[in-house]
DNA sequence: AGCCAGGGTCTGC
DNA sequence: GCAGACCATGGC
């Protein structure tokens, strides 16, 4: 990949496994929207960006160098090889295949508090849904960054509401799990960012201390939220697709990878509707 | 009308 | 450890 810095915008080229639509709107993130065809807005660690994709380059739209280096390359984890990693999937035949349908994928590494909070509004519920929820919350609670533009709230924000306050949300049972995460977060009681570099395991059983987060909602907030990639989150598709595809075992090949591998899984277990 | 949605809790065995 | 009821809301 090159980075090219072109009048106030940052462009990307040669980007092979970098596709806008699989990686933005694949359920991993519930923020960012369409404009237009491959134009997408979106709002991450209190900035608004815009990034188009156009004759295979993709561009960052009024983005700084500085903002860049330090937010957005991270973010969109540009530094991992996704070739290798396909590649090494690729050693078994179903990984392969589903590798090929959702190669564009990357993890985003979102904020932590964002990925808890949007998991838990996850819960037996579905993307059109967790998305206008998401979208009621920053509306209603988060900052106005740009006309119209809000950000995500804080902990401290949600921790300072009451339930009645989250009405608003029309977000059902889950409004008292949002607000017992944002007070044990806001608290102390569990430091997000600490649980990044914690074995996985523990970093789990910390999470599921949180009213309302499970194993799954755990899995996704350490995979989208706190980078371990080999977290392996197992929704109502991946069961089913793991089942049928793998015979309920995950081939040993993912194991390193599982949470790249999970994605491709999801992605194609969707498309596919497990048909073929 | 009834089922399902990127689940979790609580109860009862 | 595992099954089943229940939890709010909205789209089909």
């Amino acid at each position: 990949m090159k980075i090219v810095k072109n009048a106030g915008n940052i462009e990307l080229h040669e980007t092979e496994n970098f596709v806008l639509a699989q990686t933005l709107d694949c359920g991993q993130a519930f923020r960012w929207k369409e404009l237009k065809e491959d134009l997408w807005q979106g709002v991450a660690l209190g900035k608004v960006l815009k990034i188009g994709a156009k004759d295979g380059v993709i561009t960052l739209y009024n983005t700084t160098e500085e903002d860049f280096y330090n937010i957005w390359q991270n973010y969109f984890d540009l530094e991992r090889d996704y070739r290798k990693i396909l590649n090494t999937l690729s050693a078994n035949d179903v990984l392969k295949t589903a590798g090929e349908y959702a190669y564009g994928i990357r993890i985003l590494r979102q904020e932590p508090w964002e990925a808890l909070c949007s998991f838990i509004i996850s819960q037996n519920n579905n993307i059109p849904r967790i998305k206008g929820i998401v979208e009621r919350l920053c509306e209603n609670f988060g900052v106005e960054i740009e006309e119209g533009v809000y950000s995500f709230p804080t902990a401290e924000k949600i921790a300072s509401l009451s339930l009645e306050d989250l009405a608003v949300l029309r977000s059902g049972f889950r409004a008292k799990y949002i607000l017992d995460a944002a007070k044990k977060v806001s608290g102390g009681e569990i430091v997000l960012d600490r649980l990044r570099d914690m074995p996985i395991d523990d970093a789990r059983t910390e999470l599921v201390k949180i009213y309302g987060v499970g194993e799954k909602v755990a899995d996704c907030t350490l995979l989208f939220g706190l980078s371990h990639i080999e977290a392996f989150p197992k929704d109502v598709w991946i069961k089913r697709a793991v089942a049928k595809l793998f015979d309920g075992v995950l081939p040993e090949c993912a194991t390193e990878y599982a949470g790249i591998a999970q994605q491709y899984i999801f992605h194609y277990a969707r498309m596919t509707k497990l048909e073929i």
